[in-house]
DNA sequence: ATTTGTGCAAATCGTTTGCATCTGA
DNA sequence: TCAGATGCAAACGATTTGCACAAAT
């Protein structure tokens, strides 16, 4: 998999591959992954966290998404899908792919495509609102 | 405007008010703010700046908008509508009211309610990409 | 007079960078 | 060998905080 980005297959890249993709759709920060990572044992700074998230995000292994706090979280689910945002804890959960359809959209400013259209459902507990 | 918020209507607020609602649809930062009200020659620190934008999101003045980038934005159209943003250049654009519908949305987790529907279209320039 | 807001500078937090060292092809 | 990766610590930029001073009710 690593491999196949043309990445080189490091010790650090392959453990972090592992804990990223062993359960699908999950939703790390770095902070996350840098401190699951210590404690399985790998040893992995954190500068290298960034670099290799980031880099997964450019070969399309990862997508990141910056929903709001102001931690970036990256998703290990790169299809067609959407999120719920759990306004109280800062969690972030996927919606299944396909279900959400957006209508009607304006069409973009002049000389301009759409890259991707992202939605996100905020929710919150029934009591708190 | 300010007093109906009840908020002590300060030279500052009044200011910064005056600033953010005389054109509709703005999207600001705490930075684009501060500059601008520096060079109208308000006299205001970031801090208050930043206070200030708080205090009115909560009352409902305005709508943060944290889309990607580090920065959050402060929209002073609080109607329901969506977004464009550049990628290239971090511009927020406002949709028109009422356009885009988003449909087929699945039921939010047990005991959560929906707080708000954000949608996002992310746009490029059409050779960029 | 009392409460609330303001300004400054220092502190915080996530993230990035510079650079010396290491490692995989 | 040697380009590319890693780790550390320092740098960064947006935001926040603590605290003394000022202004609004």
């Amino acid at each position: 998999m690593v491999r196949g980005a043309s990445l080189r297959p490091t010790r650090q890249r392959l453990a972090l591959a592992e804990l990223l993709f062993q359960n699908r759709d999950r939703h790390v920060s770095a902070e996350d992954l840098y401190d699951e990572a210590r404690s399985n044992g790998a040893d992995v700074s954190l500068a290298t966290i960034y670099n290799t998230l980031h880099q997964f995000t450019q070969c399309g292994l990862l997508r990141a998404i910056s929903i709001d706090s102001t931690k970036t979280y990256f998703d290990t689910n790169t299809g067609n899908h959407h999120h719920f945002y759990i306004e109280e804890t800062d969690e972030v959960i996927d919606m299944p792919e396909g279900y959400v359809s957006v209508d009607n959209l304006p069409l973009p400013p002049n000389g301009m495509e759409i890259s991707r259209v992202d939605v996100v459902v905020r929710i919150r507990g029934k009591s708190t609102g």
